[in-house]
DNA sequence: AGCAGAGCGGAACGATCCGTTCCACTGTTA
DNA sequence: TAACAGTGGAACGGATCGTTCCGCTCTGCT
């Protein structure tokens, strides 16, 4: 009845398929709380050994690749999803709400120059921007999103909230809430408010984070 | 006519003199860079040997908390002027540019945990904590300011416009006041706001950083 | 029942990296 | 010219970390 090939799997090879899970959910705790961790210590969040984490990744880079692509999967959904809605301004407001939950910018960025990226990576990010720029058209179109507000400045915002850290995620997860209200509430259009000050941010003034560190 | 005491000084006392200037200069770039930085960077940065570090500082961990102080003697140096303007809300937003411009924020915070504070260190802090809360006072006062922003929503605007960073410093001042002027915009006072969402934060909410790190 | 091997834990290894010490050297001062 | 503050940078010792490897367990198949 239980092949190998059988989904619904006993034993040994239930507990390895959990692993996989298990050790993910620790490699993103570990990576987000410090780029910089020792691979061991995902293994003994995860609560097994060294030899589970290499036996599903080549490396460190690799892992550390598959988890930053993992953050660019969700962020695409995420603005797909939020595209999908019919208000303008509550699908902006909505993706950045769950882009932040979801802790995506400190993935994608602060693991960024860790590893060298694929060419997959390439495209993902570039469909995000697209995404991104679609989200900004329509927040603008409502009439909502002050005019000066450029795609670019989404990167600011992201990087805002992804600075609020406390120990506690759930805390995190509140004043990073309050964050972004602060945040939104600063990119809404008033009738008679100063421009937005300086040279807004540039398309890829922000990609020097993916060049190879160290 | 040059004495050893003698303030004009020549020779190799004008050097050394100089020394510590730019040694500071560096670890304060070099620090605000790269929190871990070797030290071995500071020296190269500075131009000058590691005996040179060494004979000025006990070892590396001073030299953090040196820098780290002198970033919060800064920041009240700061509030201190600010305090000493008429206009309460001009007051209030001089003082966090300033602040924000001298990149105080990443000198105090992120250099936090990497050192055993002193206790001048501790009221100095306190100080800062008295000086802000003035501050803010002052800027509800004027009316300007949103009723519901506490003193400690300043920690989270300071974290907002550190995270901001790209390599050329000027950029960098640049799109931080951009960011600075879109959470003044969102902490400023409207007739029909809904009010900013979660608990506020709390004054010692962001302590944890000066806990000892590993 | 018994065997082959997938999966695993964790010690051990080798390569860095980094803080600190130390010593030879140089220009200055008395 | 003797003493020395100031310095550069090699060298050392400890710590860290990625990776490998070996022995063990438990499973799935014959």
């Amino acid at each position: 009845m239980s092949t190998t090939s059988d989904k619904a799997l006993g034993g040994r090879r239930a507990q390895a398929a959990r692993n996989d899970e298990v050790i993910l959910e620790a490699a993103r705790a570990v990576f987000l709380d410090d780029p910089k961790a020792p691979i061991a210590a995902v293994a003994e969040r995860a609560g097994v050994g060294i030899s589970a984490l290499y036996r599903r990744y080549a490396g460190k880079e690799d892992l550390l690749r598959q988890l930053c692509h993992d953050g660019l999967r969700r962020y695409v959904a995420e603005a797909e999803a939020a595209l999908a809605e019919s208000d303008d301004w509550s699908a902006f407001t909505g993706f950045l709400a769950r882009v932040v939950d979801a802790d995506v910018h400190s993935l994608t960025v602060h693991l960024a120059g860790a590893f060298t990226p694929t060419e997959e990576m390439g495209r993902d990010a570039m469909r995000a921007g697209e995404l991104a720029r679609a989200l900004v058209d329509r927040a603008h179109a409502s009439g909502r999103l002050r005019a000066d507000v450029v795609v670019p400045d989404l990167g600011l915002l992201l990087e805002a909230c992804a600075a609020v850290r406390v120990p506690d995620p759930e805390r995190t997860r509140q004043l990073r809430r309050r964050q972004l209200a602060i945040l939104l509430a600063g990119l809404s259009a008033v009738p008679d408010a100063d421009p937005l000050p300086g040279p807004p941010p540039a398309a890829g003034e922000f990609d020097w984070r993916w060049r190879r560190r160290e």
